[in-house]
DNA sequence: TGAAGTTGATAACATATGTTATCGTCCCAA
DNA sequence: TTGGGACGATAACATATGTTATCAACTTCA
């Protein structure tokens, strides 16, 4: 994918670059979205585990509230969480997260500036959130595992080619075909997720998204 | 930001992720895109200077065509240059690139498969390119760099914000919104691309973006 | 220098999508 | 058990945006 012009100012040496705990965030909210990928790193998570607060939450708690600083990696016992922000009163769904996944606001975990999202369950879930300082040390000692900058590196060019095509996506399909697209790569998403969430992750309204999936219906029916 | 889930299938071994030319080049087209944010590796950039081809170019020059693998690193000294696809006969301008800026299309560079992008030149240009094997040459030089990881941990970051920013944007804000944020952040823009370029690259029609003009026009007259 | 292409504005009309309102179903908690 | 709320379908209308066509100003270049 094509590259992007960075419109920041930049710093003089690579030494001030990463404080400590920026650093750390940022690898291990790749180290634990990516858990499942690499089961040789189990072992650090049952390590840090004891440090973990475990919630049983209902449906519709706020894990993390737009405009305040996010101060735990969240994981996912069981259950399923979306993030949004809200645009003029309405919310608009950016992302789904379901069972042994991990998520934070990255930008807003690792450079302590303010959410530009909610996060919040969908289910009744069981979540675990494992604080910023815990986080730290974990990178520690993760540092010392063998071949950490390729897995640093897999884990950055499989997010970054996952954002470009939910971008591309927009640009390119319409609403309708992003449903279909849905439909056919995740339906798992479709069949457990209320309508209004997805109408708000496809980017139209409830009552568009019924249109487009009566439309479909009566193109299938054959006679 | 939220982190995406990645619907790939995973390698057993680290040591099988990373073929040298894979890792290299993820590698290199960051280097590249950053080098003016890094002045003190431009040392690397003058040694290879010799084996990149410089082209001088009129407008509308295809550097890469949708389809075709990436072969080469691509340089800009002078001139302009933008990104897009096309969708049912028409173009989608996914990016702007201008003066001592670094790209490639970067997926697939690193990943040997067909571009989804074109890449051309909307200004006559000279533009520099630098082929894969010694992109690969040049990367292992700079893995003896001090604060290599840090280097890479922060242009991974930064890449990826600026990315979740345009897909944000795209869902977050009316065209007429994206017109003004242009013309507020990046007005060079505005005022050196033509306007289809810019209708295309906000993603909505010439025909539209005349009349978002003129309806902002309007509001800025008083008597 | 003149003809052809490029760019941009605007009008008229077509289509896509949003908004509001209504209704039926289902589910859960008092 | 039942009543309110959440969910989804649909209709009617409003708005946003696309499409096509036309015209004028401006380049480009033979």
């Amino acid at each position: 994918m094509i590259e992007f012009k960075v419109y920041c100012s930049y710093p003089q040496s690579f030494g001030d670059l990463f404080p400590y705990l920026r650093k750390s965030h940022y690898l291990i909210s790749m180290f634990f979205h990516f858990r499942n990928k690499f089961p040789r790193l189990n072992v650090y998570w049952d390590k840090y585990l004891e440090f973990q607060q475990r919630l049983d939450v209902p449906a519709k708690t706020i894990l993390l509230d737009e405009g305040k600083v996010s101060q735990n990696y969240i994981y996912i016992e069981k259950g399923c969480v979306r993030s949004y922000f809200n645009k003029n009163g309405e919310d608009k769904t950016v992302q789904f997260f379901f069972e042994e996944e991990g998520l934070s606001s990255l930008d807003s975990f690792v450079n302590n500036i303010p959410s530009q999202f909610t996060i919040e369950t969908i289910e009744p879930s069981v979540i675990y959130l494992l604080p910023k300082q815990y986080v730290a040390q974990l990178i520690t000692e993760l540092s010392n595992e063998p071949d950490f900058t390729q897995m640093i590196l897999y884990m950055s060019a499989q997010r970054q080619t996952h954002y470009i095509n939910e971008f591309v996506s927009f640009i390119r399909d319409t609403p309708e075909e992003r449903y279909q697209h849905l439909l056919q790569e995740r339906p798992h998403i479709v069949q457990r997720i209320a309508q209004h969430y997805i109408a708000s992750y496809l980017g139209v309204s409830t009552v568009h998204l019924s249109r487009i999936k009566s439309k479909l219906a009566k193109g299938k029916t054959r006679f």
